[in-house]
DNA sequence: ACGGGCATGTAACTGGTTACATGATTCA
DNA sequence: TGAATCATGTAACCAGTTACATGCCCGT
C-alpha cells in the first residue's frame, strides 16, 4: 500500500481536505504509519495532477482546499482492490534478511544476532499481551488488529528462529573451534 | 537491510568485485531480493566515498575491481551486527495494510479482500509445501530457510485474516444488506 | 562469427523521510 | 498573551528500481 492508495481509500468515502487525510491515514493504519503531513500535500499534489482528485476551496477556514476523488480516481482504488499483491519476489523483512545474512556470513555474529533477536521478539509478545488486556475492546479496530497482528507475526518469528538455530548448530557442531569451512 | 550492509557483510569475509557482489548478494538473501548489477556499483561508489571500501585494480580481468572492506566499515558492519532493529514503528506490510483499509474503509471490497488473500495464502502455503519437499537437502541453506520463513509467515497471516474476518462479521451482522458483493 | 554470461558503469525516476516556513484558530 | 493544534506548503535528501550503454571473454 502507497500513500497514494490509502488516501484514495479514504477519499473513497468522502471529500476531505489534507491536514483531515493525516490523521485518518494514522488511525486507518493502526499507528504502524506515521506520516509527515507534507507527504500528504505532495501525494495530493500528484494525485491532482494525474487527475484522480479534483480540489475545491474548503468554505471552513481561510486558504483551505478540500479533496474529491474524481471517477478516474475511483477507477484506480477498485483496481488496487481488485489486484492480489505477487508473492514473486516476495515481501522482505528486515528480521528473515538480517538472520540470514548473519547464519552464513558471521561466524561471530550468526549465533548472537538469532538469540538477541529471540529475546527482542519475546520482550515484544510480552509487551503486545500487556496492550492488547489493557485496549480491551476500546482503541478503535485498527489498532486492536495491528496488535493480533504483530502478536501473531512474532510468534511465527520465533518459531522460524528456533528453526534457525537447529540449521545453525547442526552446521557447526558443538565443540567445534572454527574449524576452517571459511568458504 | 539495506544494500549498503550487505555488501559490507560480504565484504568482511574477503575482497569482491561488483558483480560477484551481486550474485552473492541474491543467494545469501535466498532470492528475495534480486538485485541490479548498477545499484551494487552506485552502493560501492557511496561506500567508497564514506570510507568504508578500499578498491584496487583487479588482476584478473582488464578493468576489473576489487573492493576490500577497511576497518571503518568493519566498524559500521559490527554497530549493525549489534543492533536490534526498533519495533517502533513497526514494520510495514502490505497484506496487514490492505486488510486494516478494506475493513474499516471499504464496505465492498472488505470481505473480498480478506477472502482473496486468504485463498492467495493458502495456496501459496501449497507451492512452498512442494518446493520444500524438493529442495530436500539441496538448493542453498538461504533458500531453505527463505522457504521455511515464508511458510511460518504465511500460517501466521491466515490466522490473523480469520481474526480479521470474525471482527468484520460482528461489525456487520449477517442479514444486513449488501450482501451483493459485486465484483 | 555470434550469443550469452561476465564485468563496469550512468541517468532518470519513484516514493518515502526530514526539516523547515508560514499563518490562522482555539483555549487556558 | 502564549502555547498547542489546525492547516498548507516547499526543498532537499536517500534508497531502491529500471533502463540503458559499453566492452571483454568463452564456448559452440
Amino acid at each position: 500500500m502507497t500513500v497514494r492508495e490509502g488516501l484514495l481509500a479514504l477519499l473513497n468515502e468522502g471529500p476531505r481536505h489534507g491536514y483531515q487525510l493525516k490523521t485518518e491515514f494514522e488511525t486507518a493504519t493502526g499507528g504502524v504509519w506515521p506520516l509527515n503531513v507534507g507527504q500528504v500535500y505532495t501525494t495530493l499534489d500528484r494525485l491532482e495532477r494525474d487527475g484522480m482528485v479534483r480540489v475545491t476551496e474548503g468554505a471552513a477556514l481561510p486558504g483551505q482546499k478540500v479533496y474529491e476523488i474524481t471517477h478516474q480516481g475511483a477507477q484506480e482504488l477498485g483496481a488496487w482492490w481488485e489486484a492480489v499483491p505477487a508473492d514473486e519476489p516476495p515481501p522482505r523483512d528486515e528480521l528473515m534478511l538480517k538472520v540470514l545474512m548473519a547464519i552464513e556470513h558471521s561466524q561471530e555474529h550468526g549465533l548472537n544476532v538469532v538469540t538477541r533477536q529471540r529475546t527482542e521478539l519475546l520482550g515484544l509478545l510480552q509487551r503486545k499481551r500487556r496492550e492488547r488486556a489493557a485496549q480491551g475492546d476500546a482503541g478503535g479496530l485498527a489498532a486492536r488488529l495491528v496488535t493480533e497482528a504483530l502478536m501473531a507475526r512474532a510468534e511465527a518469528d520465533l518459531r522460524w528462529l528456533d528453526r534457525c538455530e537447529a540449521e545453525l548448530v547442526q552446521q557447526r557442531p558443538t565443540g567445534t573451534r572454527d574449524e576452517g569451512e571459511k568458504r
